[in-house]
DNA sequence: GGGTTCCTTTACGTTTACGTAAAAGGAAGA
DNA sequence: TCTTCCTTTTACGTAAACGTAAAGGAACCC
């Protein structure tokens, strides 16, 4: 129809279970309209859907992504929590640093790998 | 002494528990000697723990960090397994392209949130 | 020789993120 | 109408990665 998902739609889509869809809302990450019985997603449910894959894909936890995704909700104020949201993203910040770091060290480390493994293809051409 | 430690060595350098480290060596990722009942680590344990860690920052399970180790550990031949660990490697390029690629968009998202949550700051200051 | 600290093994408990099975309802097609 | 497909809820099961508690041994300190 007119840009709604069924959910077996976004399963089918991100590969995923449907199964893992429903988690997902028990958990608070996801709320589908419905009709009847049946889930409904919009367009703002799938990109949520995406941002929550993305969020597992970098080693978040559904309680950590549920809080990242609440940081984009909230536009709200007082100063306390505001400044202890800035220090979670800077902490978040840090490790993200890290993680980069250490994904350009085994990215070079792994051409060394698959270098290697050539190199002994060669050999064993030229000698078997 | 001479560039050896001890479990709690290890455990306080890097900030997990001697539980942690114990589990890594019952699941075969180390194989430190003993003197007596203690555990001994040499300095090629104590890389590997390393190499572990940053596997786990990089979102790899213990039985693919083993395999990455094992990779390491043999520079064995026959063609056939020596195309299949090609492909792995690839694949394990890819996925961490694709980890950088979202970790550099979360770090700009980052970027937007702390400043809009420097602005609701700089509001309330003005305001209260 | 009692206390403290560090180490050991054994073993049950826990959290996360789903898997999987059971039982049932609605809609489309032959 | 029968079958097939997609959906629903409920609920027990599970793998990974440790946590935690119990019970004990060895070394050092005063």
């Amino acid at each position: 129809m007119d840009d709604l998902y069924s959910i077996g739609d976004l399963s089918r889509e991100f590969g995923v279970t449907t199964r893992t869809i429903r988690f997902y809302e028990d958990q608070g990450l996801l709320s589908p309209t419905r009709n009847g019985q049946s889930r409904i997603y919009q367009p703002r449910d799938r990109v949520r859907l995406k941002l929550i894959l993305r969020g597992k894909r970098l080693g978040f936890s559904l309680k950590e992504i549920n809080k990242l995704i609440q940081l984009y909700d909230t536009p709200e104020g007082e100063a306390g929590q505001l400044r202890s949201f800035i220090e979670k993203i800077r902490a978040r910040r840090t490790e993200l640093l890290v993680q980069k770091d250490d994904i350009e060290h085994v990215l070079d480390e792994l051409d060394t790998l698959e270098r290697r493994c050539a190199d002994l293809l060669e050999a064993e051409r030229g000698a078997g």
